[in-house]
DNA sequence: ACAAAAGTGTAGTCATTGCTACAATCTGGG
DNA sequence: CCCAGATTGTAGCAATGACTACACTTTTGT
């Protein structure tokens, strides 16, 4: 089972999932709070597009997991190790939207399949677009 | 609502969701027929990484859907629905594996990250990444 | 100051994808 | 032929993420 998680690629994606909803939800905080000054649970409802109870649930679990402070009818706050994740998210965010746009992908496109993608760009992968960015420009 | 859907990327990605796992499935049915002559839920199971289990229920909402033909016990088969489906499929994660490569990202990890990337890439970046590798060829 | 409105929490439901444990079927070797 | 082992199906549980409906705070306007 280890053995085999090792070489399928599979349970790698399963395992991504879990953290992408932490990763989408830490990265909006960080964005509302900086643009509103603070975020509310409608906030994030109406960014992700789900209802406040969807949001209710799973900031409760990102507590849980460290990563967000918040109490009863209160704003919702990043912890340290939230602000970390979501910068990391954010700038990865940043540079596969980037390469999207110098590949030649419209707009529109590449902010949605980016949304997508993301979660899934490993580290060499993230160096690549960079070196590619930083190399061949816009073309 | 659905002028919200049209908006927020964050919907996009989780009504993909719904399809990667039938994208996932029809083409793993497709690579074990191709190379054993049949499929058999415990080659699937293997192939995932999960229990015959979830493979079992995974394979009957596929049929409903029509993607994929299979009695009690038997072997599964896709429909030609399924093989469209498989097709498709596998012709973009190609595309998106040489992508990778072309890029310069080592094969372990191009492999692990097109696993993940594959079911994000809408029709525009496919184009963009075909492009890329007719003219830009490995570099 | 206080009631209406806005925002948030809770209860309960559903679908999906995992699992283990156990039951049923198929198949091959003796 | 027939049973033991392999394969497949079924029952029942858990976690996640989505919802509606309803209850509870907080805020706001008069």
């Amino acid at each position: 089972m280890s053995n085999r998680a090792l070489h399928n690629p599979f349970m790698k994606v399963r395992s991504d999932h879990a953290s992408e909803t932490a990763e989408d939800y830490v990265e909006a905080v960080s964005d509302i709070v900086h643009r509103t000054g603070e975020c509310r649970v409608k906030d994030l409802a109406g960014h992700m597009g789900v209802s406040h109870v969807t949001v209710t649930r799973i900031i409760a679990r990102l507590q849980d997991e460290g990563l967000v402070e918040t109490e009863p009818y209160r704003p919702v706050r990043l912890t340290a190790a939230g602000e970390r994740l979501a910068a990391i998210s954010r700038r990865r965010h940043e540079v596969v939207l980037a390469f999207l746009l110098a590949l030649g992908v419209p707009e529109a496109d590449a902010r949605r399949d980016t949304e997508g993608i993301e979660h899934h760009v490993g580290p060499a992968t993230l160096e690549r677009m960079e070196t590619f960015l930083r190399t061949r420009e816009v073309q």
